[in-house]
DNA sequence: TATTGTTATACTCTATAACTATA
DNA sequence: TATAGTTATAGAGTATAACAATA
């Protein structure tokens, strides 16, 4: 019932804290569309880049190529994206979205922005523009990569 | 190697996304101390209130009794908590730490401190108080437990 | 021989459920 | 019968490694 009596949270730590549970609830809410944010990940990827290998993608988000055969899978199979064989290599499978990944994407980025306007609830649109920029100038310094959420990453060394 | 082309990331985002590297880098460093985040939160959770039962830390956290027990069982062979079983109900277990494990935190805390300052680097000292400001006006309205980590937290409904 | 994608496998983390000992 | 802690088990998520097809 009680706290714990500690000092005031540093910013990192608050950035862990609050970035977890809003990755929790964007899950949940995603959830309601049938897809888990890995996803949602690589749907936005291809959408963003479309016609990509596969190999390609899983650098770019940091993820080893099993991976994305995973992920793809499921998404392959509710219809969402198709690969298409390569013409000059038959080896790649260039990746793309269909009709209804499409519409399911549209469908995502609506709930993001619902998502965006519950979590920031408690600041004024001129501090949520604020923290934006503070959050992206870490983003920058700390290199990571626009749009990759590190949440499923490939361990390091 | 190009870009995915998308929209500037809303603040839900960006929160997530170097939430998700922030925890990440923390776990890296503490690996040098031999510990895992859970169990670093553990050892912050008993040393802000000492003395208190495991079903009390775990409903505090958000886990399962049994995931402390097993988080507790690593600290426990490490020799930084200890079980002293109640006196007056031999079923509960007040947990405290020992010389080491009080050791051990304050080295975790100069570390913590040292993570904080290499995420904010892109920040003037202003610019941070401003972030943590924004940012834990966010966890209070979110309703988040202070100085409780979402990250290993019980699956919900 | 090297590369793309795939399959098979193992490992880590966490929760659920069954169990024990106390009350 | 109920509660604190424990043990046993299972599931989800992810990586590693072996593999097949193609270059």
């Amino acid at each position: 019932m009680s706290g714990a009596g500690q000092p005031p949270q540093g910013a990192a730590f608050l950035i862990a804290q609050v970035g977890a549970h809003a990755a929790g609830r964007f899950a949940e809410r995603v959830e309601e569309l049938g897809l888990t944010p890995p996803e949602v990940g690589l749907l936005r990827m291809i959408a963003g880049a479309p016609g990509r290998s596969q190999q390609s993608v899983a650098a770019y988000m940091g993820v080893v190529p099993s991976r994305v055969v995973a992920i793809l899978d499921t998404l392959d199979h509710k219809g969402l994206v198709e690969r298409r064989q390569g013409a000059t290599d038959r080896r790649h499978h260039a990746l793309h979205l269909t009709d209804d990944g499409r519409q399911v994407l549209m469908e995502m980025r609506q709930l993001a922005r619902a998502h965006d306007d519950d979590l920031c609830a408690a600041l004024d649109p001129q501090e949520r523009v604020q923290l934006a920029g503070l959050l992206q100038r870490i983003a920058d310094q700390q290199g990571l990569t626009p749009g990759v959420h590190p949440g499923y990453r490939q361990r390091k060394r």
